[in-house]
DNA sequence: CATGAATGAGGGTTCATTCAT
DNA sequence: AATGAATGAACCCTCATTCAT
């Protein structure tokens, strides 16, 4: 008697996950070309051909978590969605961002090396760049309201940062004072 | 007429910068998994054998490269080494930075694509942390001096932020408006 | 109330029909190789473990597809199966042969690939020299009795002509003129 | 001290004739898709790796092997290429031709199994179809000429022949009386 | 009877490195 | 100093077959 349908979604999901969550810790430690599918599959516990029962190419798995981490980034950014941000919303943004990068640093730290990449991955970040470009109006926006002298200049500044202060946490994640940055970054670029 | 030790050397120099200049751009567009040693000796215009006259390894090309990128970026700060910074070194030291960044882009398109690499580039991040580092502190007494509440905080923010603009710069050369962001970063961090 | 023996035997004849239609269907326009039990057992309809219920193997899938094309053609030759070849069977058969070709294209552009292949295929081909050496015989006969000079070489060519008639047929379907090919092939091999 | 180029040179191409030999064997008796690199690489003696210095895929690897075996043809036929086929010519062809067949056995067979294979392969056969569509032509003249009663089916029927002949040959080697069917096909097909 | 997850060997291909010349 | 032929390990991926359910 074969498995339910249901039972065998449930094996793929679950695979899959194991899948994802393995080649994630090693990609990010060892770069997407410095990561073999071999590596994943023993590091997943499974043979090497079974990969490719659950992703069609080593492409597509990685696609697949960069696009799991940034649904993550997007689900917490502007909860209401009223396409405004007040002072307190900016704060929220600041901290749950930061929140993010502490929570699911290894993700970042793929997400960093990656966009370093070749033309490959030139559509998968098309896509984020909408994402973020969303953000980069907000912002804009937000600071005109408050009455900065150079709304953009203020909003790019604050991306790098943001961007920056991200690369420096991950590549040196016991020494970096995560904590008081994220009060000083309120505080200077929050404009209340 | 044989040539003296000195020619020897000094043709030795200039075809090992001949190799690392057309490395670096192979690199920066490619990636360093990317770039096959065929390629670039082609594109140096010797044979792959000959490589291994001039770098031991490829390994070792990468390092060098990186290397002499890092020796341009220190040429260019703290000019009097006095170990003490003032307002006018301050804004002589952002400006050059963002020189060295628009005039080198390469160069750092490959060193950030590097850092997010695995433990065989530890020893070169380790080398060029003291230089960090130094610059570091001597924000950080700079900032002391200029009276800012948290001068650690400030200093570590200004140093992300100029990666975070780097990267930012690098990735959208295009769009990226530096010279505004150039003056604004001074205004903001500069605490004349 | 359970099926009977027969019902079940039924059963399965009808679904190794299934399979091995499907399996015709591929292996002729994708080649032997070329073609994998997944995409069979989907184009079938069933899951790939099932396909092993039915066929042993790849290789029993395939011997058995030649086995049936085989007897279809053997059916449909010297239909009163009394030894002797007359001017009209002669030409029965040229005409049968060609709408079996006609008719069943896909099979013998399987035929004609796999008769190329190695080893594996030499027990099938065994079982089918002694058809076509069968028909040989008569042939030969048939042209002693008409007084041809030299039946055997008139017999061989006749026989590579059906061959080679099929083959090019078969690749270049839509251009090559099989009818008139079929009245001058009786006429000029029929010697009435 | 290095080879110089025209010793390089003479390497390339006797290990590439080394690898097509090597290749032209194997894929004669197992098929293209049934013979490995590996197969090739080590009944040429050499390395897996280095075929892919001598030729850059499998594909070209065959494409390469008939084009050479199709030149070889090509060269034997219509001699003094003045476009029109006398007598002389025509038997001239047939012996030729058979003796290219007998000659050159195993690339006929390749010749035989790769006509059968899919689109990969339909760029090769483009280029050959003009060769024979050539044939064809000159032949189809001559039985004009012959005052033959349907010139293109005789040509047709003449050309089929061949194939059937050069087929069952190669198939049935030892068996086959190809002296003997060779008398007759010209005698039969002639016209004199 | 029926499923598709799972395996493992092998497919073609690339490439850093070595070596004879 | 210089060449490119040669190696061998590793790469991503495919697939006939087996197996737990």
């Amino acid at each position: 008697m074969p498995r339910t349908p249901e039972q065998f979604k449930k094996i793929r999901e679950e695979k899959r996950q194991q899948i994802k969550d393995a080649a994630l810790e090693l990609f990010a430690h060892e770069g997407y070309h410095g990561t073999s599918i071999s590596e994943i599959a023993k590091s997943a516990g499974i043979s090497k051909g079974l990969m490719y029962n659950y992703f069609e190419s080593k492409e597509e798995l990685v696609t697949s978590i960069m696009d799991e981490g940034m649904k993550i980034f997007t689900e917490f950014f502007d909860p209401d969605k009223d396409g405004v941000l007040t002072a307190d919303e900016f704060e929220f943004f600041v901290r749950k961002s930061f929140e993010t990068v502490r929570e699911n640093t290894i993700y970042w730290k793929l997400y960093f090396s990656i966009i370093m990449q070749k033309e490959v991955f030139e559509l998968v970040m098309a896509k984020y760049k909408n994402i973020l470009d969303e953000v980069m109006n907000l912002l804009v926006a937000y600071y005109e309201k408050q009455g900065v002298e150079d709304p953009l200049a203020e909003a790019i500044m604050f991306g790098s940062l943001m961007d920056g202060i991200s690369l420096n946490y991950i590549l040196n994640n016991d020494m970096f004072p995560l904590d008081k940055v994220e009060d000083a970054i309120i505080k200077k670029f929050g404009h209340r």
